[in-house]
DNA sequence: TGTACATCAGTGAACGCGCGTTCACTGATGTAC
DNA sequence: TGTACATCAGTGAACGCGCGTTCACTGATGTAC
């Protein structure tokens, strides 16, 4: 890290840090963060391997830092899709358009998280699942808000909550996967499936109550 | 490798390969095929490190291997769900009855792919997208012959085929992650996911059709 | 304001280790006659 | 059936390399007076 006159110490701290985080999400992009050494991530950032002990413990330890800060945007994007009218076909509509937007800007949070949340080292695996989890209760009682939910179970509330939620996780690996020339059809296709659940539980649970 | 009587020469290379197989399976069970070496793979089959050579180039070639045997045992477990009663109701019970016992037979092959699918080496990422495509296909034409969805397009039969898979994906890593004591509650909470995902489909195209 | 001292982000040499890959080899199994 | 030769799964030494981690260090920034 090259000097920079009118920062102090803390600041140039603070921008090294950033830039290891950065660097270790660029680094990782396309293996994981198990396969990362931090001599890689020293290189990449210009400085000196050790320099790396004055920010984080190991590896694993900036992967929790990483997790972190990729649920930011995600929570972001929740407080996006909660603003605004709340029917179901305006809830779809805008759950999938911010869906897009936000893997669109957030692309390497996304696929950090999509990635890790599998094959990352133990604890950063239990933190995304944590997380997700978190996603899928304050989703849960999101749904029971609604009109029209009001004789669900809280079993059922949950079940329908972790299906869409996966659906949205499948959404975004599609996303991250294809060519942005497929965004329209896959969104469509996110859509439709969004659309197929909501009119599902609603059906399902007026007839077997 | 140790010897054995009346084994042929071929015999026993199969044998040295399964085990390179089995310990790879075994090894990258905590991390991911990104992170395993050649040399503890044949440390634990008990062989030196250049006899890898003899079975294949590189761990990413084993990785490949395994993704083939791993769908091997995927496809098994669709025959058992195709075979039988073509209602909507024994579709989901039986489904979700041999998803259940399959992923508990089949543990580490269901693993490997969950896991390497979103972190492995891009061959192997290419190779096990490629085969969950075929199986979305697959199930768009079941979905297809099974009584009152003549009238739904190939678009949204493909969605909904997304859809189920996906579900199908998550409750695969749910019991994978979880202990054995919450395999009823997983169990039940898929049947719920999918009875919405199909009552929902159907409710859906009569209503727009 | 100037001075003396403390802090601490980053340096650089050194370590022992596991890595993938090369190479020439061994010796049991297989094959042709 | 026995003999001579070919095959080839597995061996073992060697290589250069990148790894995480230790340690004593430097020198600019921060602080107390």
């Amino acid at each position: 890290m090259t000097a920079a006159t009118g920062e102090t110490r803390g600041e140039r701290k603070e921008r090294t840090r950033r830039a290891i985080l950065d660097a270790a999400l660029d680094l990782c992009e396309d293996s994981s963060l198990v396969a990362l050494s931090l001599r890689q991530v020293a290189k990449q950032v210009g400085v000196v391997p050790t320099a790396f002990y004055r920010h984080f413990d190991s590896i694993e330890a900036l992967g929790l830092a990483l997790v972190d800060e990729s649920f930011v945007s995600l929570r972001a994007m929740l407080r996006d899709v909660r603003r605004g009218d709340p029917t179901f076909a305006a809830i779809v509509d805008r759950s999938v358009d911010v869906l897009v937007e936000h893997v669109r800007g957030q692309h390497q949070h996304f696929a950090f998280i999509v990635r890790e949340r599998a094959a990352g080292p133990l604890s950063v695996r239990e933190e995304i699942r944590r997380q997700i989890e978190l996603f899928e209760r304050e989703l849960a009682t999101d749904l029971d808000q609604l009109p029209g939910t009001d004789p669900w179970s809280a079993e059922d509330l949950r079940s329908l909550s972790k299906l869409i939620v996966g659906a949205m996780v499948s959404t975004a690996e599609a996303l991250l996967n294809a060519p942005a020339s497929h965004e329209k059809a896959i969104a469509e296709t996110a859509r439709t499936q969004l659309r197929m659940v909501l009119v599902g539980a609603l059906n399902w649970r007026s007839r077997s109550s």
